[in-house]
DNA sequence: ACTTTAATAGACTGTTCAGTCACATTATTA
DNA sequence: TAATAATGTGACTGAACAGTCTATTAAAGT
């Protein structure tokens, strides 16, 4: 039974607006009064519900991770050839990368944005990463299994690069990147698999 | 002829000395008093010499192109087979994403904070990401016209993906990266030309 | 030696920062 | 309807921020 005056938001809603803003704006570059314009609440309430910045940056990450990674990483686990669903990733990349927005990824901006000695954010990164591309790997497996990807293909090693030079568009997508440059980088990331 | 009191400092010095500090720490989390501890030069000296923090941060840009980026790029200015300046640039890449200090590259850094808005060191950004390329782009084809590369493969495009990679694996140097990973996608940088 | 010019030294300024406080408001429960 | 418990509101605080001011020091030209 509760009590009390009953709060005016939503927590995971307000949480997605920060999410936003550092994501847009990193975590250093991002102030207390821009977070509150954002979210749309008052001041106290933010604090009361997130203890303070650093603790709704770290909830922003995982927000992220569940919320923007996740779904994506779905997309491999759907039925039906792994090849279609490694197709239907690339194309999620592929639209990632070239959005106006030039937003990038969360994680990808902040890896270059932590402290060297930051352990707990750096961990999650590295989590994130990892989860990443071992579900990327597991597509790959299914595909050589399904025969549509060659078994001389090393699923890991190409998973890591792949995963690599996803980061590397992700990171560059941000200060921009012309068309061809970008096309010529997608177009390598099913050669790899010896595909299309 | 000159007159007054001589500075007790060099420029270039002290702005390499700068150069470390927005590379170590990125532009926001870097404080005025932080530059001035690191130059060990007064404050209001650096006020009259680099006018203010963000001109700064740009002439830090430039120092690190002109004496970060440059060395590494005229190892493929070498004389002797292009191939071999290609395995050099290698090494020194596996050395940059191996190093215990995890620094990663000052210009990918400052491509993931950089804002959308900040036109002046977007444009620095891509002219220098542009030359990197174009000069890694030469030493390929002049590999291929020294037929050790084989002439399937696209200049520019397999410079566009290598540069990506790179871009990446600088990335992620700093939030850590085991060791198998890297060198799973170290590998696949020669593998892209079809050598070793 | 004296004047001129520029650099050092360090205190200072106004602003913005993250975080807090006291109090008013609004719902629940008894 | 009164007590309770939580939220909303806006002013507030001390620290850190980028940038400036004034006085002092030191070299070079005359």
């Amino acid at each position: 039974m509760k009590r009390g005056r009953p709060k005016q938001f939503d927590d995971n809603e307000v949480l997605a607006l920060a999410m936003q803003v550092f994501w847009r704006q990193g975590y250093e570059a991002t102030s207390l009064d821009d977070l509150v314009e954002a979210m749309g609440i008052p001041r106290q309430s933010l604090y009361r519900t997130f203890t303070d910045k650093r603790t709704l940056f770290l909830k922003s990450l995982h927000y992220y991770d569940k919320n923007v990674m996740d779904p994506v990483l779905e997309t491999l686990k759907a039925e039906g050839p792994a090849i279609n669903n490694l197709r239907n990733l690339f194309e999620i990349w592929r639209r990632s990368v070239s959005a106006p927005e030039r937003m990038g990824c969360l994680l990808v901006n902040t890896a270059s944005q932590v402290a060297s000695d930051d352990k707990e954010v750096i961990k999650l990164l590295q989590a994130s990463q990892r989860r990443g591309v071992k579900a990327f790997e597991s597509a790959v497996r299914r595909a050589q299994s399904e025969g549509d990807v060659a078994t001389s293909i090393n699923p890991t090693a190409v998973s890591r690069t792949i995963g690599t030079i996803v980061h590397g568009l992700l990171g560059m997508s941000r200060s921009g990147m012309s068309a061809p440059f970008r096309d010529d980088v997608l177009a390598t990331i099913p050669a790899l698999l010896g595909i299309d």
